[in-house]
DNA sequence: ACAAACCTTACGGGAAACCGTAGCAGCGCT
DNA sequence: AGCGCTGCTACGGTTTCCCGTAAGGTTTGT
């Protein structure tokens, strides 16, 4: 077993639980804390004095509180905690479930893996560290089948500028302006309007406030 | 201290901590389910051997799987306990955050309890049921906030039905079509611009797209 | 280098939405 | 009944949006 892991979650009880299930485990003194910033700040301590963590087990996002934190989310704790110590094992235990967002984390983050907050979620804590012990990566099995998203449009840097333009409420007659500040191409007002459009299409949507109400829903704005 | 408490919830690690923190509280067993289906079932057994429960704690939602459920949410399990044996004290724990559904909880199933799943979720629960105890109603302080800075309209069945149609698709000048035939007064094209602009003008908004946007965060929608 | 294909932008006519005004019906009050 | 208040509806002018067309630029292939 890992002798010394680190976790990183902000909400208590999930913290106290993955306490609980690590013990199970047979780990001996799981540590635990609710910020991003004092993760980081304990494992600089711990390679310091030589006794450097086995396993990094954190959450993705944090909510911002009273207390300001230079780091905010779990994905810029692995990547400052790598930094520090390279060979450090990260798993990761989130609510997310997009594949997007977990792809990037194995590939870009190199973490060793990834549980959703979902119905088994304790088994597959097990299951994940029992994998990481001999080397493994590991992927919550509820995500493996989750690809369900067909007639979706994937939505560029443009298109979400122009939906979060229009969210703001400006004129979609200004927003030509908007993207030439900004340096986004095409900037053309009869583009905005091209774009608009085959995002409507797309979706089978005739007017923007469909849009706006189906970009809410997953989650793009 | 309660004697008899059911637990329903689907995160099994959300769940074990629950049940500690129960159990740090002095409950002698707390009893669990990961179902809605099971939760009614329970509390039926329950009232029938004369020995029902003092109180329930539910997620508000909760997954689908393999297992097909009758009673897919908490709200609905807490209508149909009610039923069941009325004078069942509930405290809800999710991650809901949207006022307008919570509030619902409050005045439609009159819910003794609501604590947000977030940073200090695990002392809040406690106070909760201190409060329950003592025949309070308790709401988590991390929401109290979020509603004070509200200066939010109180939106009508009629303000509901144009945004929807909005959302649906419908061009403003038809809606009116479908106002009168789901007798709903007023139905004028004059009276929806009329009430579109007190919307947009109380929550200092110009365009549609900003009140859809809105009304998705919220959550009337 | 040249042409073809593609993308971006500009322009104009028509539709929808926006906004102020005025007429009309319902309601309470004297 | 007569009056005034309130709220719903109808109408017209202005603005914005929608959509098709065409001109100017850029990339690709030969």
């Amino acid at each position: 077993m890992f002798k010394r892991i680190l976790i990183a979650e902000d909400h208590e009880t999930q913290n106290i639980s993955l306490q609980k299930t690590l013990t199970e485990l047979g780990a001996e003194k799981p540590e635990y804390v609710f910020y991003c910033d004092d993760a980081l700040t304990w494992i600089k301590n711990a390679v310091k004095t030589g006794q450097p963590y086995d396993l990094l087990i954190t959450d993705l996002y944090f909510e911002e509180d009273h207390n300001r934190q230079k780091i905010t989310g779990g994905a810029e704790l692995i990547k400052a905690a790598k930094e520090v110590q390279p060979g450090l094992k990260t798993l990761v235990f989130s609510g997310e479930s997009k594949t997007a967002v977990i792809d990037s984390l194995f590939k870009e983050m190199h973490i060793d893996g990834y549980v959703r907050k979902a119905r088994h979620d304790g088994q597959y804590l097990k299951l994940a560290i029992a994998a990481i012990l001999n080397h493994k990566k590991y992927l919550s099995p509820d995500l493996k089948l989750a690809r369900k998203e067909n007639n979706s449009h994937d939505f560029s840097d443009l298109d979400i500028a122009i939906i979060s333009q229009l969210v703001e409420g400006t004129p979609q007659k200004n927003i030509p302006y908007y993207l030439q500040e900004n340096n986004i191409k095409p900037s053309g007002l009869s583009s905005i309007e091209k774009r608009l459009n085959l995002m409507k299409e797309v979706l089978g949507f005739s007017k923007n406030e469909q849009l706006i109400a189906y970009c809410k829903d997953i989650g793009i704005i």
